[in-house]
DNA sequence: TGAAATGTTGGGGCG
DNA sequence: ACGCCCCAACATTTC
C-alpha cells in the first residue's frame, strides 16, 4: 500500500500544501510516498490547425491531454522538473515521470503499488478539472470507494470560492475585486520546505527525465538559458533580488522596458516554483509590506497589486471557464476579424516596420518572455491595427511564452481586444509610436532587439519612416531593405479599427451617424 | 494599464 | 493704450 501525489504545477518543496499533505498521509500511515508528474501532452510536434472559431467550443483544449505545451514553456518545464527532482533526490525520494492520459497512467500506478490515497494540486484550467473529475469517476469504478482522492486548491494565495460582491455574485472588474479582496486577506504563514520525505516504494521505476523529450531537437535554447534560471531555487534568487533591488521604485519602472524594473516572476509563478503567498511574505519580510497592510509605499503597492492580478485572472476562469479560448462577451463571436496570415506572420516575426513592436516580438522569440508594456502594445496592435482574432496572438503567446498560463494570458487578450471582463474600452488604440517615446525615451529597448535600427537617433527610433534621408544614410539603412516601411499607417488603421469596433457595439462611428441625419 | 480632437486661457508681438 | 492675432500650454470632450 502507499500514497500518491500527483503533482501539477506546484514544482517546489517549499510552502507546497499538496506536498505536505501527501507526506503527512504516507507517514502517519506509515506508508511509501510516490511523487508523479505527468506531462498530459504527448504528440507536441502535431500542428494545432487554427481555424476561426464562431461558438464557444473547446478547439485548443483537450480533456484527456490538456493544452499541447509550446515549445518555451516545454524547455522551462524540462528544467523545472529537472531541479524539482533534484530536490527530491536530495530527501531519499523519486521523481516518477510519465507523458500522456493522467488518468490511465495513475489508475496503472494504483493497480501496481496498492495505492490507497491520492493527493492532487489542480489548476484552475478547464482541462485540469476535467481530469480531476474524470480521476475521481475511475478510481471510484476500480475501487469502489478503496481508494481516495484529495484535491488541494490550485497555486493561487486567494481562496477563489468565497469572494463575491455585495449581490453575492463574482467580479467582473479588478479594482471592486481588489477593494473586496483587502477586507478579506488570507494569511501569509508559509509551510516550510520538508527536511525528511517518507521513501518511495520499494521497486519503483521512474523514467528518465530525458524521454519525455521537453527539449527542442534543435538547440534555439541558448539565450534561454543565459537569460533564466528555472526552479526553485532560481524562483527564490529572482525574488530576493527583485526585492531588494528593484520593487521600490516598481510603480514607475515596470513601465520601462529598457530598463529591468519588473520582477519577471511570472514563469516561476506559472510552475509553481513559488507560491503567491510566498512572494507577499517575501515582501512582509524585507519590510516592503506592513502586515496587515498599511501605507504601503508606491512601488510595493503596485507590485501587490500585480500579484493580485493574476490571482483575478486565475478567478475569472475559475468562474468563467468558457473564457480560455471565446470571449466572455458573446457578441464578439460577430466581430469582422481579418484573415491575413502574411500579416499575421509579419507580427510573429518582428517585421511590422513599428519598432517598439518588432522590438517586443523579437523578444518573445529569443528569450520566451517579453515585457508587460509591450505586451500591450503589440497586442493593440494584432488586434486594433491589423483587426485580427485575439486568438491567434493568445495562441502565438502560447507557443512562445516561457510564462504562457491560460488564465493570464486568456484575461490579458481579451483585455486588449476589449471582449473580455474589466476590458479596455473598444475605443482605447495605443499608438505604437507614442507609446515607444514615452516608455523607451532614448530607444535602447529597440536597439537592442532591433539591430538594424541601432544606429539611429533617439529622435527617429520610434517612427525611422519620418527620418530625413540623411539620417537614414547615416545610420547605414534603408527603409524598405534593411528594415521594413511600416506595414499599416497608423491613422488610417486606428480610424478603420474605430469603424469596426463601434459598428460591434450597434453604433455607427460619429462621421456616419452624421451623414445618415443629413440624409 | 490612451489618443486625438476640440475648447480655453493667457502672454507677447504687432499695428 | 488697445485690439487683434498667434500659439503654446493646459483642460475637456470624444472616439
Amino acid at each position: 500500500m502507499s500514497v500518491l501525489l500527483w503533482l501539477r504545477n506546484d514544482l517546489r518543496l517549499a510552502d507546497n500544501p499538496a506536498l505536505q499533505r501527501a507526506a503527512n498521509l504516507a507517514q502517519s500511515n506509515n506508508l511509501p510516498l510516490i511523487i508523479a508528474f505527468i506531462e498530459d501532452a504527448p504528440n507536441p510536434s502535431a500542428k494545432k490547425t487554427f481555424t476561426l472559431p464562431t461558438v464557444a467550443s473547446p478547439q485548443w483544449g483537450n480533456v484527456s491531454q490538456g493544452l499541447k505545451l509550446g515549445g518555451a514553456s516545454r524547455w522551462w518545464l524540462h528544467h523545472s522538473l529537472a531541479s524539482f527532482e533534484k530536490s527530491v533526490h536530495a530527501l531519499g525520494q523519486t521523481l516518477l515521470l510519465a507523458q500522456g492520459n493522467p488518468v490511465e497512467h495513475l489508475l496503472a500506478w494504483v493497480a501496481t503499488y496498492g495505492v490507497r490515497h491520492v493527493v492532487t494540486s489542480y489548476g484552475v484550467e478547464p482541462h485540469h478539472k476535467n481530469q480531476v473529475q474524470a480521476l475521481e469517476k475511475a478510481l471510484a469504478q476500480y475501487s469502489g470507494g478503496a481508494v481516495w482522492l484529495e484535491t488541494v486548491p490550485p497555486n493561487y494565495w486567494l481562496p477563489l470560492d468565497a469572494i463575491h460582491n455585495n449581490q453575492g455574485g463574482v467580479f467582473k472588474v479588478y479594482s471592486p475585486f481588489y477593494k473586496k479582496v483587502l477586507t478579506q486577506l488570507p494569511g501569509i504563514e508559509v509551510l516550510p520546505a520538508p527536511t525528511q520525505l517518507p521513501p518511495p516504494p520499494q521497486g519503483l521505476q521512474a523514467a528518465a527525465l530525458a524521454q519525455l523529450q521537453l527539449l527542442p531537437a534543435r538547440p534555439w535554447d541558448s539565450v534561454m538559458t543565459q537569460w533564466w534560471q528555472p526552479g526553485e531555487v532560481g524562483a527564490q534568487k529572482r525574488t530576493t533580488n527583485f526585492l531588494a533591488e528593484a520593487c521600490g521604485a516598481y510603480h514607475t519602472e515596470r513601465d520601462r522596458p529598457d530598463h529591468t524594473g519588473t520582477s519577471r516572476l511570472s514563469p516561476h509563478l506559472h510552475f509553481g516554483e513559488i507560491s503567491p503567498r510566498q512572494i507577499v511574505r517575501a515582501m512582509v519580510d524585507a519590510g516592503l509590506l506592513a502586515w496587515p497592510i498599511e501605507k504601503p509605499t508606491k512601488g510595493a503597492e503596485h507590485f501587490f497589486k500585480e500579484v493580485m492580478w493574476r490571482e483575478f485572472a486565475g478567478y475569472v476562469l475559475h468562474h468563467f471557464p468558457h473564457t480560455d479560448w471565446a470571449p466572455f462577451r458573446p457578441e464578439f463571436s460577430e466581430f469582422p476579424f481579418v484573415t491575413d496570415t502574411e500579416a499575421l506572420q509579419r507580427w510573429r516575426e518582428g517585421q511590422t516596420g513599428y519598432p517598439i513592436v518588432d522590438a517586443g516580438m523579437r523578444e518573445l522569440w529569443a528569450t520566451g518572455w517579453m515585457h508587460n508594456r509591450v505586451r500591450m502594445i503589440v497586442a493593440s496592435f494584432l488586434v486594433k491595427h491589423l483587426q485580427q482574432d485575439w486568438r491567434h496572438g493568445a495562441e502565438w503567446f502560447w507557443d512562445t511564452l516561457v510564462d504562457a498560463d491560460l488564465a493570464s494570458n486568456s484575461l490579458g487578450w481579451q483585455w486588449s481586444a476589449g471582449c473580455g471582463v474589466d476590458a479596455a474600452p473598444y475605443f482605447r488604440v495605443f499608438n505604437p509610436i507614442l507609446q515607444g517615446k514615452k516608455f523607451d525615451p532614448l530607444g535602447d529597448y529597440v536597439r537592442r532587439w532591433v539591430p538594424e535600427l541601432a544606429k539611429l537617433p533617439a529622435d527617429w527610433i520610434h517612427e525611422p519612416w519620418m527620418a530625413p534621408p540623411l539620417t537614414l544614410y547615416q545610420a547605414g539603412m534603408t527603409l524598405g531593405d534593411a528594415y521594413p516601411a511600416p506595414m499599416v499607417d497608423h491613422p488610417t488603421a486606428r480610424k478603420k479599427a474605430l469603424a469596426a469596433f463601434a459598428q460591434l457595439r450597434g453604433t455607427a462611428p460619429a462621421d456616419e451617424r452624421a451623414l445618415s441625419r443629413d440624409a
